[in-house]
DNA sequence: CAGCGATAGATGCAAATGCATGTAAATCGG
DNA sequence: CCGATTTACATGCATTTGCATCTATCGCTG
């Protein structure tokens, strides 16, 4: 690196946003790799979890999107294929004729507890050993932040 | 959100890494729909970047791997599209008869630059109104030693 | 230095992805 | 209330991706 962090604003932003990525890269290819995504593939999971997180157990479709780095043709060929294998269950939108409504199924709700318990031990044992508690409550405090400006316009 | 973040060391980790990964996602969504990057998707881009910032221009296909996420395959794939665009150039590595050296073409330093400065101005403009400079300083020092921490095994 | 496992990269092939577009329903403007 | 525009999702099709496998070379061990 020929220059020091900080030198001007414009620069510090693209090193931040270039270093943020890195990581994601970096963990996400330890994650992927583990046992725990041999039945499901990541985007596919983190589908499941959304809708496990989801209140009311229904998420429409468009709203998933925003959660997921798919086109919305990807998705919604991705959610029929979970369908397909019982894992989800669609129905159309009763207050707009044009959305669908999405939840888990009992099978979809199994599998994303079982994958779900493996994954979190692997995402603790990458982080714990690479940040304090406290360096972790800040970077969880800052990356929400970033979201919530980014996609909230 | 039925927990208190911190509430125990693992939960804190998942939560984290989640506000990561969604962070990473929401900035990654706004940056590849800008028209940056209607002549380049995203990891081809980032392949030209990386080989831009290589001190001696020519860089092991295997190392570029470790920056990107994708696999071995389809990184040779990207890569030999980016050689037949002209915007790449390969060579037999000297020392090991089985590897791959790869350097930017004088195009693909240009087309790298073009978009390069579009895209940090994007950057720019996520990031700015969203972090202060000591709060992106401080991301920046956390994602980097996450991933010092993740990828130095 | 002969044999053997490990590593770098390429390739066949099936699956996933994105773009463009299609259909249908909602919303808006007059 | 009607036509025009927008929004939600699906689908045809070409491109991209990953898995498994193949070839060639490297490094190690005897």
């Amino acid at each position: 690196m020929t220059t020091q962090p900080g030198e001007s604003p414009v620069r510090l932003a693209a090193e931040t946003w270039e270093s943020l990525f890195r990581a994601q890269v970096a963990v996400m290819r330890r994650l992927q790799s583990g046992p725990a995504f041999k039945a499901l593939a990541v985007n596919e999971y983190d589908v499941l979890f959304t809708l496990s997180r989801c209140p009311s157990g229904w998420l429409r479709l468009n709203e998933l999107n925003d959660n997921v780095l798919l086109s919305q043709s990807s998705l919604s060929r991705l959610v029929e294929r979970l369908e397909k294998r019982g894992l989800v269950e669609r129905m159309p939108a009763p207050q707009d004729g044009r959305g669908v409504l999405l939840k888990l199924t009992d099978a979809g709700r199994d599998l994303q507890k079982q994958i779900g318990r493996e994954h979190v031990r692997d995402i603790s044992a990458l982080m714990t050993p690479a940040l304090t508690s406290s360096e972790q409550r800040e970077l969880l405090r800052l990356t929400e932040k970033l979201r919530g400006s980014v996609s909230g316009r």
